[in-house]
DNA sequence: GCACAATACTTTACTTTTGAAAGTGGTTAC
DNA sequence: GTAACCACTTTCAAAAGTAAAGTATTGTGC
């Protein structure tokens, strides 16, 4: 019997679930860099102050999975490798701007 | 010189500011969870699915700080504690709200 | 012809955060 | 008198994050 511990669940664990793909620490701010366009993994590095490596690394790993980036590699030399943000990711622009807006009003 | 690691990063830090106070894993579900009025702790905990209550205590601490949630306490038997969200923590609603909606169509 | 730089990562070692579970203290219901 | 309720707190292991160095490939300067 009743294995399901919250009949809101369904609700509540959507949430979570999103929160899972761009609730991290740093989902976000490189989604807000790649606003401008598409950027190179060197040039994410530089725009998301204090992000290491092997963060960035994780995070567009996890976010291209989840279909919010897409990654485009170039055999070029040195190697080149563009990130840009899918329809789904750019969809997010006017939330991550409201989120902006409110912390200019309301943080500090 | 250049001691600056990059111009941008006043604007860029805001967006990892307010990161830092609801981006967590779990902020976010517990302000959704108190959009319906003010909840008592084991109501949260019952509402916020998987939550434990060492990072509820946290997460309400932590937004109690940044003033987005309010905590009364009624010397009551047992004791009741009642948490509300501030005006503040209000003004996220229609911005989790969204947030939402983008995963209802995007997620899955 | 060899050190050095650039790119896009990977690896290793370590610190911090998180999670699960049990405990606390006061009171009431059975 | 034992169990339950509430709102936490404590403890300890596991997971996640950070810093720093390493890898592979090629191009440039000396």
């Amino acid at each position: 019997m009743g294995v399901k511990k919250n009949e809101k669940s369904g609700e509540r664990c959507a949430l979570q679930e999103i929160l899972g793909i761009i609730g991290g620490k740093w989902s976000m701010s490189i989604i807000y860099a790649l606003f401008s366009g598409k950027k190179r993994f060197s040039e994410l590095e530089r725009m998301v102050p204090n992000i290491n490596t092997r963060m960035l690394v994780k995070e567009l790993k996890n976010m291209e999975a989840n279909g919010i980036v897409k990654r485009e590699v170039f055999a070029t030399v040195p190697p080149t490798v563009e990130y840009t943000l899918t329809t789904k990711g750019e969809k997010l622009e006017p939330i991550i701007n409201e989120l902006y807006k409110w912390g200019l009003e309301y943080v500090n």
